[in-house]
DNA sequence: TATGAATGAGATTTCATTCAT
DNA sequence: TATGAATGAAATCTCATTCAT
């Protein structure tokens, strides 16, 4: 990963005060989550997100340089997460089958539950060119590596054949699009998803 | 309902100059939605909308109210024609499934050809409040039509027994998603798309 | 010259509109220059410019892409008049004590008649990056132009050998520090300046 | 003249600490000159000055109550020095042209060696209304008491007759705008540029 | 129908400055 | 003396929209 810039980078290693504000920095990103979700991110001013943090509008340039650095964090953090889900998954040494159920359930872990069903990690379009590309880099990489399970699994004839492509990018969309609807004061719990999410999009492949 | 503006609404009766008024903004609507696809909904500019649409920022005021009014009839449109098709195929009388297939591959021909991936129906959030309200509630009239067909395949033993309200979602959001990633110009065909998609997203509720 | 926006540059052949536009920003112009005078040009807001263009705020961004644009189209604008007349009195074949006198007037008129004492074209600072390097560089020709004089005049001894870079800098200082002092409603004409200072700068260095 | 403010003014007699104070406030003001050469004095800010100072911004106010006073402190400190310098000159007790060189070598000297090249005094534009017109009163006794050198030049027939207050003026002009062209690291140095310049502009009024 | 010019409201961001420690 | 965190005011700029023609 590369440096945003000079004065607040995940690079350097920890002092006291970095972390403290990092700390902080990532209970911004909740509230924030939380502002996002009522209108979109991109209709999302700082004021409102400041607001939600309980900071001056002034105070939140404190933690974050721009509005694209408070987005990039948001969605590198969230992705990254994903990655490491997705690894330990593949680590575990299941079947394709099961590794999947588990990558989607892990998704949507972190997503409805620690994010608390903030989209923010798919809004690229809201970001500048040079930290757009990185996200969709990341994204990139997320996205390969679900599809190398769903390979997997058409090798192993765990699956039938399909175009993997295809259909990673559709579990992909029913995963992602639950931020759009999904609330978390709502009657179904985000493991009532996971549970039903994972059935029927795994079902669809076996042979 | 509700008429939105005394001059210009979609739902007075259309005299000739009404009609040839209304084929401009539907040429206008695919201008804007190859405009959308570029920064997504919320970040395009009445400018530029109105370049792609090649006319003056002022002269678009003559077609659309507001910018809501255009998003609004935007969505509504897509909309409309996703309800039609929907009820034309509960209409056609085949089996679930086979009323599932066709239901996917016509929203699929309608997002990804006939808009050519605009994903203008799905950003109910940069709606003003009322029809916001009015877009969400044909969204959910559209759900709905969708999850009948779930639950009548479930009832007949067609489907698998499962949370239909979810299913229909997950459905629902791989075929949204697509507005996100498809190119018209990139390799694949939208019914190469719609194949892949409605022999999963099927296959995965067959018993 | 190289372009600097899409919508209004120097270098697309004038329409109608676009020269009414240009003149309106020649004298959107000499409105700002008058408001640099009071508080100095980075201290002068685009509030104040609009104010004193009669213009609001908003609509001075109709004729300007930024803040930046304006300066550096104000600077473009003097350094090329003075280098137009730089090379007039280079074509004119005058001896050289005759030539710089000739210089120095000129610069003196444009600066302190035609801008009425705007120091604009001197605040490089206030550019960015990209701008500053391009005025720098034609600050340089400038700068050149009257250091060539100089030089032919040691050259053909009119001028006593000395080091024409710092002379000519000293003449250059002598000039562009008169926009921090003259008063176009003040007591002496500009001409008055133009004869003691040509008078004055020149003799220095007659042998 | 009256004192800035009760706790920090340079008019009350020094204590021990105050001495101790002093110095730093000196050292502080070397370094904001550094910064102040980079952009320009108006865009430099408090941060950027305490950065070059290696202060924290806040412990920046320990030693100055605002920015105006840090300028203020900064442009009355070298005009100190120059008018205690052209008093020096004028005990002196040589002829004009003598006493006029002096003064010149002696302005450079503070300008490009002492701070470095900082054209902080210069910047009267950024103070505060009640410390400008404080400065702007010093500059006028600094100017006049080059003038009277001029004028006691004329009347000696060292010098020929012309406008002292214009000559005056190129002169000052001519010294001052070294701030924005010298740069200490440069090739010439500070004596080098005095040579010539006293040279080139007493030259300029010798009969 | 068409458009150049204009604008109020609001968005992001900066900056001098302060406060608690 | 020193500083991390905080802030009100203001600066630049954007944008949907309107008006006169």
């Amino acid at each position: 990963m590369v440096q945003i810039s000079n004065r607040r980078s995940t690079l350097v290693e920890p002092s006291r005060t970095r972390r403290k504000a990092d700390a902080r920095r990532r209970a911004i990103l909740k509230a924030a989550a939380s502002a996002f979700r009522k209108h979109g991110i991109a209709a999302t001013g700082m004021r409102e997100i400041a607001e939600a943090a309980d900071l001056s509008p002034a105070n939140l340039y404190y933690y974050f340089e721009s509005k694209d650095e408070l987005l990039y964090f948001c969605q590198d953090w969230s992705l990254d997460r994903m990655l490491e889900a997705a690894r330990a998954v593949r680590r575990g040494g299941e079947r394709p089958p099961e590794q999947l159920r588990q990558v989607i359930r892990a998704q949507l872990h972190c997503m409805l539950d620690e994010l608390e069903g903030s989209a923010a990690h798919l809004e690229v379009d809201a970001l500048s060119r040079t930290l757009r590309e990185r996200i969709v880099a990341k994204r990139d990489r997320y996205e390969s590596a679900v599809r190398r399970i769903v390979e997997d699994g058409i090798r192993s004839r765990d699956f039938a054949r399909t175009d993997a492509t295809l259909v990673t990018r559709a579990i992909l969309g029913a995963l992602n699009w639950t931020a759009r609807w999904y609330r978390p004061e709502g009657e179904k719990t985000w493991a009532a998803v996971a549970a039903t999410f994972s059935d029927y999009l795994v079902r669809g492949l076996i042979r």
